[in-house]
DNA sequence: CATACTGTTCGTAAATTTGCGAACAAAGAT
DNA sequence: ATCTTTGTTCGCAAATTTACGAACAGTATG
């Protein structure tokens, strides 16, 4: 009878990091954010066909995934790709998936 | 006014599969099918600390996300990768990723 | 100061996810 | 024919996710 064995941190952030980009509307603006440089959430609120409120639920769990963040540049809000743990995103599928 | 842009289908399958890469317990037995060849159920079971039904639930999800497959080999089932799909699956997290 | 604009938060509802143990089904072994 | 092994399905409960509109907060503008 063995210990069990438990998953890895690292799988754990791969879980975390996917789990967020596991919604077509936030792979939508990560997509938009990775590619060019950043946008405001009324940019998204004018082509996207959900209510605003839901919107920023959505940027609001990218956020605290880390994959995002938002400046403040009154009255709007300024979001970009957060660079640093985008990074370490791709790094962990990459080698997750052998790519 | 403007008619509202949806996501696309490459966004939506994108989606798919990292809703189905959610989750530490899935991220480990992906990566164990995608490393070595294949493994049965209750290897898995010995080694993690949930519930078989509940395994067994999460090797469901990643199935109907086509990610693996499972081949009757009684009295076990053989879990392996769908390649195929796990190559479409790498495909589009390589272009969405830039990776 | 009142108004308009931008975006978040709140309250709510419906659906989905996660997890467990018990019951079940299929196939081999005794 | 019965028992054992392997894994799924069922029934349930708790937590989380998704979505919306209404209300709110902060900042500019008239």
């Amino acid at each position: 009878m063995s210990v069990k064995l438990v998953t890895t941190d690292k799988q754990k952030r791969i879980a975390r990091y996917a789990k967020a980009m596991g919604h077509p509307v936030r792979v939508y603006v990560l997509e938009l954010l990775s590619n060019q440089s950043c946008c405001y959430s009324g940019d998204l609120s004018d082509e996207l066909p959900i209510a605003k409120s839901t919107l920023s639920q959505h940027l609001k769990e990218l956020k605290e995934a880390g994959l995002i963040q938002g400046e403040i540049e009154s009255p709007r809000i300024k979001y970009c790709i957060n660079k640093e743990n985008w990074k370490e995103a791709q790094l962990l599928f990459k080698q997750f998936m052998g790519i």
